[in-house]
DNA sequence: TCCTGTCAAGAGCGCCGCTCTCGTCCCTGG
DNA sequence: CCAGGGACGAGAGCGGCGCTCTTGACAGGA
């Protein structure tokens, strides 16, 4: 548990390394789909075979692959919040969007291999959910800072969610948020799908032809985002 | 031009019909991925060369394949139009809201096909546009009806679209739907790319632990998104 | 010192997309 | 009516893929 120990251990650990970024490069030159164990072996100077004395298969690779595209969107987003005012919470908002949709832009590869379409038959182990939600948490924490700080504009009272949703939602808010609205939060979800379904959609291609380029329609979208969560602007003092 | 006239002609069809209609099975069943030529060929007791005859390369089978699907979904929510009150547009919102997830449910590995991540090196031809904006068609159609009938709600006068985006949405608007508002047809693009988003997120399995059955939250998008646009209840009557 | 576990390498299996060649059959123009 | 040409299916084959199994070299612990 403590550090690495052996002279074996190391370089095992090296490998695997190299293995990953080496994968890594392919996969943003050409993709998922072209990314070959042969040719990540060739590059190593290795032979396909022994690769398999370090991932089991293909796609446990490919598992890695993912856990770090997860972690280095989290960590551009959370960045990109911190070198915001904390107060702000609406500019701290719109800097993760466009921190989303820089990061999806410059690594379109791995933003594919995240927010794509699975891989068939591809069903993600449990160890991709931690850096998964790393984008959801920051964007809800930013809202409960903003309801601590009284400066949220809750939705209309009247806008109720049905039994159902409420009690999902409910669910999320005791693991999540407790003293949140629901209908704050409910929104939250909403707007974190349309995060990334918009930057799905700019970068899969489904908005060439409409709001292309996408970067007013983007900027848009996350105003509206902000005002639709009840996020206000500028700092109260 | 006419109608179809040989013999040979008419076995070429035939032919044709037969290798999409298996290969459409095998990617219902195992996804594009596993989409194999020499698969499909076999079950049709065809050689693999055979079908090269037909369909230059796989990219170009897998194409007529996109063009069916945008077409399958396309009238399956034109189908779910048809079905409602024509002066109730927010049902009718609410219709093809439900029938794009409910299609995509139903054909998962179409619909990850279409709104997926494009494959690798693919680049949808023009071929497939057509078909891809029968939905987005849809829509406009309806928030027009409803702005000619008096019933849609404007967005607040105070919001304006930046000089940008505003451009854009003037050139989507001269061949799409010039008498509508520019905001009204910015808040619908964006309630499109909602739409498709969020059905992604729930297919591509980004829901799981969180809007889990995704049932009640689509529901209630569905309804935001009617607001958001400007759609109101009912029937004038 | 022996022995056990780790490692890279190589051969090979059954797939894949795709190409090329070669007979065959049928349609069509003379 | 018949010869030529075009479309067709079959087959062999190329290079590449993920993955498996075996082999032999090497290092660390008993």
């Amino acid at each position: 548990m403590t550090a690495i120990r052996t002279a074996r251990d190391r370089a095992r650990a090296e490998v695997t390394h190299e293995i990953k970024a080496e994968a890594r490069r392919q996969l943003a030159d050409h993709g998922a789909q072209q990314l070959s164990l042969r040719a990540v072996a060739k590059e190593l100077g290795m032979v396909s075979s022994a690769l398999y004395r370090y991932f089991p298969s293909r796609d446990h690779l490919l598992t890695a692959l993912i856990v770090d595209a997860y972690d280095a969107l989290g960590e551009a987003a959370e960045a990109a919040d911190a070198a915001v005012d904390r107060a702000d919470h609406r500019g701290r908002w719109r800097a993760v969007c466009r921190s989303v949709r820089d990061w999806a832009r410059a690594h379109p590869h791995e933003y594919a291999l995240i927010y794509g379409s699975p891989v068939p038959g591809y069903h993600a182990p449990q160890d991709t959910v931690a850096p998964a939600i790393r984008v959801a948490l920051l964007l809800v924490g930013l809202i409960r800072e903003s309801w601590a700080a009284g400066t949220l504009v809750e939705p209309p009272a009247a806008e109720a969610l049905p039994p159902a949703l409420a009690e999902q939602t409910r669910r999320l808010a005791d693991t999540l948020a407790p003293e949140l609205p629901l209908t704050v939060l409910a929104r939250a979800v909403l707007a974190w799908t349309h995060l990334f379904g918009l930057t799905s959609f700019e970068l899969f291609g489904q908005l060439v032809g409409s709001m292309d380029p996408a970067e007013p329609f983007a900027e848009y979208a996350a105003d509206q985002l902000a005002d639709y969560v009840g996020l206000r602007a500028g700092i109260p003092g």
